[in-house]
DNA sequence: GTTAGGG
DNA sequence: CCCTAAC
């Protein structure tokens, strides 16, 4: 039985009560009631068990519509009867109550004669026919589109996955119909398409605190859902809550994002009513300026902590640790003030996908679209039997023939947010939100990939195209991608500072590859900018550069998990499952520092200072020629001393860059003559030390 | 944490 | 500039 499997492959979620033969003229409705210790489990795995009790022990397809119900802390699920006359008056429904709320041991159906729909949800505009089961995927979403009022059209004979996924946008964009995974594989007990419990976490924005974050863990069962509603709007803040796999919280009208922080007064950003226009229409001061770069494996992000005074050893102190948040934290100190490139990585879970159980399946480089992506490859934990494979969108397939996919969650796709330093985390918060709903909102088209390869013949069956059951799990994998038709990713068209080429294209280009991304941020917008220290040039050395001098009313406040968290991962989130981000090897690097090449007023100082200290006391170096100056770490110095010697010795034809006086490189070749001659002297000599060889010098 | 040196 | 071995 497939609930045993289940429950043989962890799936204990829910306990399946005896079910009562139930007449099918009359409307039953399950009742299922979680553990406590499951509540990560979400709606999909209720759906599929449904869908799996139904075909089991009702013999009855169910229908791929559901809905639910988070005000109410339940999850129904509207099944269909063979007989659609019957089923037209006797819908099954399922329903799953909040845990938190529910006994956590009991789990019963009951039939419930004439259980009234509309209690449950405005049902008039969000089923489809009773007999939508025997509809071709195709005409299933089309008609959801229909009645979603949404014109998305799917393509004859789509997956039935894809068709769950698409639909779910409507859901949440209008009042549409959903269709639960469950219901996807119908005819089939074996079949089943769930949600993984842990990754299924990773698949929402959080509703909890009105802020943009992925990984919201419990997503059916908020207190307020979008889906228990009356017309066709849905409001945000509720539907939040639900947007667990490819359910969107997004509302053609009377959006309103609204983040828990209240410490962004800024009228910069405002929340415009309308979703879209919201997105399109950042504020002029062009504070928020959001691009999506496509696809890429992760976010970054490239913060800025400024305003801390510097000096060696405080850097030492303030980052102890490791090298790398050492480093991590001078790179953040170094970045330009004016343009910053704020790459979020609010978590790996965020911009990793998730695949299937064993597996990322990487978005290609040529799936341009894959904004988000979702696969879903063989799902191993649940028994399989292995049988050739089969396209699970026909009924007619053979029973043995069907793929088990398991779509653990999806990728929302990199954004690439501009936003001013002096900023608020809650405008950032803001901003993030509003490139997710950006992209997302416009909907979603779903892709498939396999062996990394696009697979766009939608007629084929899934066994013509070569997924089958014995597939490796990271062998497929679903793309779900921004709707280039509707979504809007132009945020802040009005944007001075926006140039045309910053406009978002996410849907239609090839998603850059991180490196280009980084060359973009710092080629193209970093680089063209003016250098920094050029109004402080003439301060050097003593003046504290780094105290970005066009910012000095900076106050941003200082992120205590540093700026690369920023976004989003909020500090008291418990429940978003994010994983972390520094499982991605590009996660792992940080972003590196921007280029600021060495001003001759610099390099006068490093061959004044190493005249004096010599080589080979960088730190002292650091200390006495640049220690307010916070970007050139003692490291920095060695190098530039290495690159100055060898300038020196190359012609003046070789040498690139703003040029170093000559003289200057003359001092440099006798600094380092002299101090390599002292530093032989020293090793011949142990008993004088360098320090009194420097004092001598001095 | 620093230094040195390769990349 | 990054990375890292070596100290």
């Amino acid at each position: 039985m497939v609930l045993q499997k289940m429950l043989e492959n962890g799936f204990n979620g829910y306990q399946m009560p005896p079910t009562p033969r139930a007449a099918r003229s009359s409307r039953r409705r399950c009742i299922f009631q979680r553990k406590t210790d499951d509540h990560q489990l979400g709606a999909f795995d209720l759906l599929a068990t449904v869908a799996d009790k139904l075909v089991m022990e009702e013999g009855i397809s169910p229908k791929p519509v559901d809905t639910f119900s988070g005000k109410e802390q339940q999850a129904f699920v509207e099944d269909s009867i063979t007989d659609r006359e019957q089923a037209k008056d006797n819908p099954l429904i399922v329903k799953s109550c909040d845990p938190d709320v529910c006994d956590q041991s009991s789990l019963f159906t009951e039939q419930v004669s004439e259980a009234p729909l509309s209690n449950i949800c405005s049902h008039e505009q969000t089923s489809l026919p009773n007999d939508a089961c025997s509809w071709p995927a195709s005409v299933m979403a089309s008609e959801c589109s229909r009645k979603a009022g949404s014109v998305e059209q799917l393509d004859d004979d789509e997956c039935k996955l894809r068709l769950g996924i698409i639909t779910k946008k409507h859901d949440v964009q209008s009042s549409g119909c959903r269709l639960s995974a469950g219901c996807i594989l119908e005819g089939e007990s074996e079949t089943q398409i769930k949600m993984d419990p842990k990754n299924y976490r990773n698949l929402s924005i959080s509703g909890k605190d009105d802020m943009c974050s992925l990984g919201c863990p419990e997503n059916w069962d908020r207190k307020q859902s979008a889906l228990v509603r009356s017309a066709n709007s849905v409001k945000f803040p509720s539907c939040r809550g639900h947007m667990s796999c490819g359910s969107f919280p997004f509302n053609s009208e009377g959006v309103k994002i609204v983040t828990r922080d209240n410490d962004e007064n800024s009228s910069r950003c405002t929340q415009p009513r309308n979703a879209n226009k919201a997105i399109r229409r950042l504020p002029r001061s062009g504070d928020c300026r959001i691009r999506k770069s496509l696809a890429s494996k992760h976010w970054k992000a490239t913060p800025n902590l400024k305003g801390e005074g510097y000096n060696a050893n405080k850097e030492r102190r303030n980052f102890p640790n490791t090298k790398n948040s050492y480093k991590r934290q001078i790179s953040q100190r170094d970045y330009p003030f004016k343009k910053r490139k704020l790459y979020y990585c609010s978590s790996a879970s965020n911009s990793d996908v998730l695949v299937s159980s064993d597996g990322i399946s990487s978005l290609p480089e040529n799936d341009s679209k894959g904004a988000a992506l979702l696969s879903g490859p063989a799902l191993p934990g649940v028994n399989a039997t292995p049988t050739s494979a089969a396209g699970e969108c026909s009924p007619f397939q053979s029973r043995n023939s069907h793929v088990k996919l398991n779509i653990k969650s999806f990728r929302v796709p990199e954004l690439f947010i501009e936003i001013p330093e002096t900023a608020t985390v809650g405008s950032l918060k803001r901003s993030v939100m509003k490139a997710v709903t950006t992209i997302l909102g416009g909907g979603l088209h779903v892709g498939m990939l396999l062996q990394g390869k696009r697979i766009r013949d939608d007629t084929r069956t899934l066994l013509q195209t070569g997924i089958s059951h014995g597939n490796k799990s990271d062998a497929l994998g679903f793309t779900l991608e921004p709707n280039p038709t509707q979504a809007s990713p132009t945020l802040c068209p009005e944007d001075p500072f926006q140039h045309p080429h910053d406009s978002p294209q996410p849907l239609a280009r090839s998603p850059p590859t991180a490196n280009e991304v980084q060359d973009a941020v710092e080629q193209g917008n970093l680089d063209a900018l003016p250098d920094p220290l050029g109004s402080n040039i003439r301060n050097f050395p003593e003046s504290n550069n780094d105290s970005a001098p066009s910012t000095p009313h900076m106050s941003l406040e200082k992120t205590p998990t540093g700026s690369r968290a920023l976004v989003a991962v909020p500090e008291k989130r418990e429940a978003l499952a994010i994983v972390p981000m520094c499982k991605s090897k590009q996660s792992d690097s940080a972003q590196r520092r921007m280029r600021r090449p060495f001003t001759v007023s610099e390099v006068e100082a490093l061959v004044q200072a190493v005249e004096k200290l010599g080589t080979g006391r960088w730190r002292d170096v650091k200390l006495r020629a640049f220690d307010n100056v916070k970007h050139r770490t003692y490291v920095d110095l060695k190098d530039k001393w290495k690159t100055l010697v060898h300038t020196a010795r190359i012609s003046p034809q070789q040498r690139r860059g703003e040029p170093v006086p000559q003289d200057l490189l003359d001092r440099v070749l006798t600094a380092h003559a002299y101090w390599s001659e002292q530093q032989t002297k020293y090793q011949l000599k142990p008993q004088r030390s360098v320090k009194s060889l420097s004092k001598e010098v001095n």
